[in-house]
DNA sequence: CCAATTTCAGTAGCACTGATATTA
DNA sequence: CTAATATCAGTGTTACTGAAATTG
């Protein structure tokens, strides 16, 4: 008897496209942190501007915009919910009154932690199949992709 | 004299999280294509319809929309689309009228072709960084991954 | 009467644009 | 007066929700 064939199963014409599977697995991946951060009012950027303050330390917020790669608008919002929550110091340059200098606070550094632990368990997920070795190999090349 | 920082530099922890590559560097194949696509008035779901058709042959409606992880509703457009085109046909099953079968045409195979070198050529690109063992390497990580 | 399929209309989230106020 | 920064309001696209029409 033969075996049905499963519906959901992709087309092997995609499977064998390298930038097909990346997209997928990189939007499956982005798509369980997300929800997890949704779950305490946070998105994806938020816990990149925690980061991105603790290892540059303060930046205006023009030049974290710039760094992370997002509108300064819309990180604009993003730094008043942080600030809101306590996690960073929003204080006007007194050389240049029109920026805003982001510093992180202590209880910035414990929420990153936090997030940082959040964003570890659902790696352990995503890589479950992989042996150590074969997630180092992969974290290797895709550092060279990113680059 | 000490090198400038570069102020687009990605933040060493989030460098450090397998899945912020995979998300980014996912992001960005995809994008790439989208926007090749974009340009002919094509969505990445309407390759993928192609492609399903072609591997698996005739569905209805709602398999494909199974198969493509896509919702029914927002099918019916890419179908409009694509019948429109002339790339597949839209029949009545005559022993059950509610559903529609979508069979790919000649022509829509054609362009399946056409389509496909499009993201073979992306993915030339996206993945120059890599040497071809390095990348079938990568490949087989990935499908282990998206199982 | 209920369920499945297709389709349409509308909603929420996200990235981006344009405009404005403030300051250099 | 021009340029830069931060901010606000609005647009377009995408994924999803809900409901209607048809058929089983």
């Amino acid at each position: 008897m033969e075996a049905m064939a499963d519906p959901t199963e992709t087309p092997p014409a995609l499977l064998e496209l390298t930038t097909y599977l990346l997209s997928k697995v990189g939007k499956d991946a982005r798509h369980r942190l997300a929800e997890l951060l949704a779950a305490e009012g946070l998105r994806l950027y938020h816990h990149a501007a925690l980061a991105a303050l603790a290892d540059f330390g303060p930046h205006t917020q023009r030049d974290l915009a710039v760094r992370l790669g997002l509108d300064p608008s819309d990180l604009a919002k993003a730094a008043d919910r942080l600030a809101a929550a306590g996690w960073l110091d929003r204080t006007r340059d007194p050389a240049d009154r029109r920026r805003l200098t982001l510093t992180l606070t202590p209880a910035g550094a414990a929420r990153l932690a936090e997030l940082t632990a959040l964003a570890g368990g659902v790696q352990d997920e995503v890589l479950a199949p992989l042996a150590p070795a074969e997630r180092a190999t992969l974290h290797g090349l895709l550092l060279r992709l990113h680059g």
